[in-house]
DNA sequence: TTGAAAGCGCTAACAG
DNA sequence: CTGTTAGCGCTTTCAA
């Protein structure tokens, strides 16, 4: 493999002017840089980033930490985002599982110091807060999807759950219905939390009695080995007379949106004659291959 | 950040010395091993991967080619896999998506090779033939779910499609189906050939006559390009009278399978009594939350 | 078993 | 505009 001193042998330089026209720094003559350039494609030079990093500390790599959040569908977007944005910067992403372990993710952080990452994202599944702990000396860390309990100190992107638990009662309300049951998420998730108190107020601000017996959560177990319980949930209410079930159902993702329209299906119902579904997070795979769309 | 001279300095030793422990060499005293071992606790010393690099030449990282895996279901697969193993190895992971365009596959390749990296694993989506044009100098290159066109030098870890297909066929007749329909993959991916041929050859055996309508594709257009259209397909299948219909749906994957199963509802048909359905590749997203399962 | 010297490929700091 | 010197943090080589 060749190094910055071969180029700069054949092309007659020394070898930090190679490492100017390398960098795109200023302060080389037009005709010098030609030549540099051409021995570096002659001899197919490919610059060392580590042998680089011991002088400048700074190795051209964001670490990505996610808890599972490789599994979810909405989190390829997340992965996509963030490299279409790396790729602009001239930086490389390492991704890491951490499988939601403690130890893994002690590992992980060590991985990346190991590596002398620029900086971190550290993204999770859910919306949720995390105990955030990482060792020092501290990289330069955002929290995607997540916030850090008792820290201010650390950026944070995160959605509006409570604006999209709005937005889906005002939809449902807008539409016409009163009736409206709600299959929601793990209830201990913290998106669960925010939509559900935007759902409630919503419906309270438009004077629409709530059914404390229609809105049930989709998910059974703890917050991350929770098992989908939806269809079950979803068939039961629906399984009432027609005045006594809703006209409607909200789902807390498009998961449990689609068990409830297997669960209509079931019962023979007709969707959205008679039960409508709201999906929510709109995840590709479900929300652009279910009939009805 | 603290170097390995300044645990040789705390621990009283040559950086050499310390160099021997970091790496789990021979030749240290158990005492001196001791010394050496508190010195880089208490100073949190963390070694430098790129410093090391310049005089090993090995990063210590592998490198991931992805076309566009990691929006597939079973991909996540592939990279869990990939990890678990790597992380046995001392070795991290660098994952770089190329979107299937040419010009992002050699930017990635290049990333690679200023990292040094020490092997890569290049993944697609589909099981197919490439044109697999790896910049020189080369790496250690394994492909993952595709063969290069032409070149034997190149391992490969590939799907037995072939045997798929012969399963789901067999599983068909055994359970006694006569009128099999197939709604196909994208018949230009060698996926869905090899299924295809497996299909044919089995019926032949069995001697059950093959209906050439029933055996369309779920996906219209090019690769990669496909747009999934198994609703209408299915539909039209299963639109004619009970007689003249399959009595069962091979599916070329599992989002196919649930376009089948909603297609079997729009025409008020019982699953699996008017007609039965077989999935393909255990998409978990669709496989485990699909009725009946 | 240990360490001294040299050098990996690169860039910072400076001089010309 | 260009080059020289020094040195980043580590490992190799070889001597002790």
């Amino acid at each position: 493999m060749q190094t910055i001193r071969d180029v700069a042998a054949m092309a007659g330089v020394s070898d930090k002017t190679v490492s100017r026209v390398v960098n795109g720094e200023p302060n080389v003559s037009a005709k010098t840089r030609e030549r540099v350039e051409e021995a570096i494609a002659a001899l197919e030079y490919i610059p060392n980033m580590g042998a680089r990093l011991t002088r400048t500390n700074r190795s051209g790599v964001i670490g990505l930490i996610t808890d599972v959040v490789s599994t979810t569908p909405n989190s390829v977007d997340i992965i996509r985002g963030i490299q279409d944005r790396i790729s602009t910067e001239k930086q490389s992403l390492l991704i890491a599982n951490t499988s939601g372990t403690r130890e893994e993710e002690q590992r992980v952080w060590r991985t990346f110091q190991e590596h002398r990452i620029d900086g971190v994202l550290f993204a999770t599944m859910y919306h949720r807060h995390i105990t955030f702990d990482p060792p020092k000396p501290a990289m330069p860390t955002v929290l995607v999807n997540c916030t850090a309990e008792g820290r201010d100190d650390v950026p944070a992107v995160v959605p509006d759950d409570y604006q999209g638990g709005q937005a889906a009662a005002e939809f449902a309300l807008d539409a016409g219905h009163r009736r409206i049951g709600f299959v929601t998420l793990n209830p201990l998730i913290l998106a669960a939390r925010l939509r559900g108190q935007a759902f409630e107020k919503t419906m309270q601000e438009r004077g629409v009695t709530i059914r404390r017996d229609w809105i049930r959560s989709g998910y059974a177990g703890g917050v991350g080995e929770e098992r989908i319980c939806a269809f079950d949930v979803a068939r039961d209410i629906l399984s009432a007379p027609a005045a006594d079930r809703p006209t409607v159902l909200l789902a807390g993702n498009d998961e449990i949106a689609m068990q409830c329209l297997f669960a209509a299906h079931a019962l023979h119902l007709r969707v959205p004659d008679d039960v409508a579904i709201i999906g929510f997070d709109d995840f590709q795979k479900i929300s652009a291959q279910v009939f009805p769309r």
